[in-house]
DNA sequence: GTTAAAACATGATAAAAATCATATTTAAGA
DNA sequence: TCTTAAATATGATTTTTATCATGTTTTAAC
């Protein structure tokens, strides 16, 4: 569904949603610790994000990470997007070429309506939105 | 979500609920011919399945695999529950250690009814089920 | 300007998943 | 009984994914 590499930005995106804001850059290593990821892999998922303006970033000293108010209005399908690409999510339980309503596989019909309502959420709601849901104890970051 | 592997042994297990019988086995070498998938690899897995139970076999010439009717009350979760483990479906999206009402991490909510529901019919609907829906139209089998 | 702290870029290694290969066992049929 | 066709068992290889390492660029502070 998700790779790891999409799982571990998500969490590191949303730290930032919470953490961080246009004057107060977080770096790397303290990302990496707060959200239990390993650092050196995780500058790169965030190199990534940071080239296609999913985040913020300025580098030197006092540098770091962070979201601006414009980026917190991505969603986290943007994120998922940069990382895994667009087909990953998209496509067929079964592998088939295309999830296709006119022919579809076995699994389709107990899959595809619960995953489009997944999806649905995923490019609907922001990263702000998210963010709140955090705040309001509603869902948690996890450790 | 699904392995690969899964993917492969459930088009293998519903290719034989629809083209098998106690007196009438088929080869992996035709199995996998049709649905598609590397005949060394779809081996090892359906002999898995075997072992578990999940499928028929018989040895030697006019041998092959098949689906008893007994297997053919099996659900697509004991396949999945074979060759992936208990683990895979029922983690966490984010990865977390629990996927726990408690404590939900931030995409609990969006895809949490939405996994349950495909979990349900997974281990409630028989292959028998799913292959009548083949049969009658409702869903394909991929090639 | 020099230094140092950060992101950025690139490539190497390790682990896991998928795929392939080959030898062994079983049973049907001549 | 002998041959042959199938599953079974086991292990090797390849590919993908995850992880690690190291050098380069930018910029703040002195
Ligand atoms: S065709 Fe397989 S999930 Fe839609
Ligand atoms: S806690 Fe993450 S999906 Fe339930």
């Amino acid at each position: 569904m998700l790779s790891n590499s999409s799982k571990y930005a998500i969490k590191a995106v949303l730290y930032l949603a919470l953490n961080s804001s246009e004057e107060k850059r977080v770096m790397v290593k303290n990302i990496s610790t707060a959200i239990n990821v390993p650092q050196a892999y995780l500058a790169k998922l965030l190199q990534e994000l940071s080239k296609e303006r999913i985040i913020s970033s300025v580098k030197g000293p006092k540098g770091g990470f962070f979201l601006s108010s414009l980026n917190l209005q991505n969603t986290l399908m943007d994120v998922i997007d940069v990382i895994d690409g667009k087909k990953r999510l998209n496509s067929c339980v079964l592998s088939l070429e295309k999830c296709d309503l006119d022919k579809p596989c076995p699994l389709h019909n107990i899959i595809s309506p619960v995953k489009h309502k997944f999806i649905y959420n995923l490019q609907n709601k922001t990263i702000k939105d998210f963010s709140l849901e955090i705040k309001s104890g509603i869902s948690f970051l996890p450790l």
